[in-house]
DNA sequence: TTTTATGT
């Protein structure tokens, strides 16, 4: 008899809970994408659900977003908008910091010794420049850092950051960027090639967008191993070849014929590469 | 005014 009553009491209450849970999780749900609306364009890479590897979650920075991964101990992506609207002076660096959203411990000193650059994906000055302090300091977390080597990350890479923000953006008035690593093909040789926990990519990616009623793109792919001053436009590629490689579907809010147009082969026409192609690094 | 590591 009693024993009834409390069990009815019990399922009540149990469905209250899910009740509110999902409606808080929907509100919760659709104020982050709200959020995240704002930082990108035609909406965030998203995965191929046969992929594990590269299955992620979305970690929210001021002025970037960044797809983290549990497995690789990695962000397969970053995000983030630029404008032609850049701050005359810019803070100074600061220190790189611990990430706590990433469970898997990622120090700010775990690259000491290892031969490799604490690499920024969302870049430093851009950031600075484009989104002020709070970004900056956000592009400094570990969760925005790939092992790279020296001479990719302070030459060919910088090359590249350069070029986009004295270049492309001026060109453009508004340009996404998306930013990532790319991991050899087979996974077991990822499992103990890490700095401390987080994977060391064999290469890296950068796709820009000019967003707009007909888009305009062009991408990147760089590998660790180079010299430093080749020529940018050696490295082009589609989109389609990363999408292929990381196994990811960038701006998956863009319609079929216009991701088609967009993604599938080399359309270098309009950039200006060659303006900017051969330019010296800053730190030869 | 654009990158980093250095048992400094």
């Amino acid at each position: 008899m009693k024993k009834r009553m409390v069990w009815r009491r019990l399922r009540r209450q149990v469905g209250i809970g899910l009740v509110f849970a999902t409606v808080a999780g929907g509100l919760w749900y659709f104020q982050e994408s709200e959020y995240r609306d704002r930082l990108t364009w035609k909406g965030t890479p998203e995965w191929d659900s046969m992929a594990p590897l590269s299955w992620h979650r979305v970690l929210r920075n001021d002025g970037f977003l960044v797809g983290w991964s549990d497995v690789r101990v990695s962000p397969l992506w970053v995000s983030y908008l630029l404008h032609d609207d850049k701050r005359s002076r810019i803070a100074e660096r600061p220190d790189f910091q611990r990430d706590w959203r990433t469970i898997w411990p990622v120090q700010p000193t775990g690259y000491r010794g290892s031969g490799y650059d604490r690499g920024h994906l969302a870049p430093n000055y851009a950031l600075a420049a484009v989104h002020g302090r709070d970004a900056q300091q956000a592009s400094f977390l570990m969760s925005n850092i790939t092992p790279q080597r020296p001479d990719l990350n302070r030459r060919l890479w910088q090359r590249l950051e350069e070029a986009v923000m004295d270049h492309f953006v001026p060109r453009f008035d508004q340009l996404l960027v998306i930013t990532g690593p790319i991991f050899h093909d087979d996974f077991s040789r990822g499992v103990l090639n890490r700095v401390g926990f987080v994977e060391i990519p064999e290469a890296f990616y950068k796709i820009l967008v000019v967003p707009g009623e007909t888009p305009r793109g062009l991408a990147f792919m760089m590998p660790q191993d180079v010299k430093g001053d080749e020529p940018l436009d050696d490295f082009l590629v589609s989109i389609d070849e990363i999408e292929a490689r990381t196994g990811l579907d960038f701006l998956p809010a863009l319609n079929a014929e216009q991701q088609q147009r967009l993604e599938s082969r080399i359309r270098t026409e309009g950039w200006g590469l060659e303006q900017v192609a051969d330019l010296p690094g800053r730190y030869e």
